[in-house]
DNA sequence: GTCTATACGCTGATAGAC
DNA sequence: GTCTATCAGCGTATAGAC
């Protein structure tokens, strides 16, 4: 659900119908494109999830790349794209290590983003992009976080801020991967919180 | 090239043509998969990049699926999966320096892995089992690495020998996906050298 | 808005001539 | 071993009735 399509009227719009039924059919592609990926989940099958024809999906997304993006954005609307957004008073590792707790919980939506990640990096693949603002999103707030440490002299000397970010951002996409080919051998919120507490000081 | 098909009679034996043939084939699939994925990259394409029909592909390689396979192992083989392998005399953190650096001039290498790894977290993917036994295998080497070092006194206190090695294969992983996707922005081998010189002490 | 029908290309794979 | 011919199936997308 879009702002343009609730702003104004309400939810109680006469769009509001037609509004729910693109938010199924994002939802059920979410599935779909977790579980198979962008290139190897089918229209059909998205259509099969949400119980309508494949040509009735394309009335509301024109193209398959349309469903994808809308997928991307909806997760990040309703998420936070899945990273810690830093509730106030709280510390930085334990919004992390919240979030990743949070995110043992819902494996399919660790999975969306890790399988459209990686395929983002193929040609012509319509998600490129989203990734890649992302990334770029996520490195800037992770450095302002570490800066602010920083400022408080709670950032071990010599850990550059910007590097620390994108090593951050790294290992948690990283151990996620092993972590869904085998869960029972990584332990996700032990390793994002032993890197965490060697460059952060206590209190 | 495997060690069935040049063993015994040597590289001049009475296969040594389809040997050649086959590993024309699996360098082709290498730069296809790694350009367009398993699932995006056709036969086709392959058989385009040797110059022969995509029948007479599946002569060598009878399903799509043995193909990859093949692709993987063989870029093992090689290069030991891109991975630091320890020369000796040679530290840890030099070994893992040195072959980021060296990555960094084969980018379709790292392409490779990264988006089949991911890619083989969808349903019924061939690569599967192989990425699985990867990280465990990867995980293992660099336990004893480290747990090497902890015996020497060069861990730092509080250092688990098993998470740091899944850590460092994570953040590894992590910042090549970053890097290909934008790679000015991203410092590969700083990322893993302010990681590895938190935790490993000086001699 | 939803459907059926369909266009049209590409997919991996098989059969069989040479 | 390599090819042509061909298969059955699936992919996205379009046209148009209702």
């Amino acid at each position: 659900m879009t702002a343009s399509e609730t702003s104004a009227r309400g939810r109680r719009g006469p769009y509001a119908k037609a509004a729910e039924k693109k938010q199924a059919i994002v939802e059920a592609a979410h599935s779909v494109f977790a579980a198979r990926g962008y290139r190897g989940g089918s229209l059909q099958d998205v259509a099969d999830v949400v119980g309508m024809s494949q040509t009735s999906l394309l009335h509301y997304f024109p193209a398959k790349s349309d469903l994808l993006l809308a997928v991307l954005e909806w997760r990040d609307q309703v998420s936070g794209d899945g990273r810690a957004p830093v509730d106030p008073g709280e510390g930085l590792i334990d919004a992390v290590l919240r979030q990743t707790l949070f995110n043992e919980k819902i494996p399919g939506v660790i999975e969306l983003y890790t399988v459209l990640c990686a395929e983002s990096l193929t040609q012509d693949h319509p998600g490129r992009e989203f990734f890649v603002a992302r990334f770029a999103n996520l490195r800037r707030d992770y450095a302002e976080a570490f800066e602010g440490l920083a400022a408080e002299g709670r950032l071990r000397a010599g850990v550059d801020p910007r590097r620390a970010a994108a090593s951050l951002i790294a290992l948690w996409d990283g151990i996620q991967t092993q972590w869904l080919l085998e869960p029972e051998s990584v332990d996700m919120a032990g390793s994002l919180r032993d890197y965490l507490e060697l460059i952060v000081l206590p209190e």
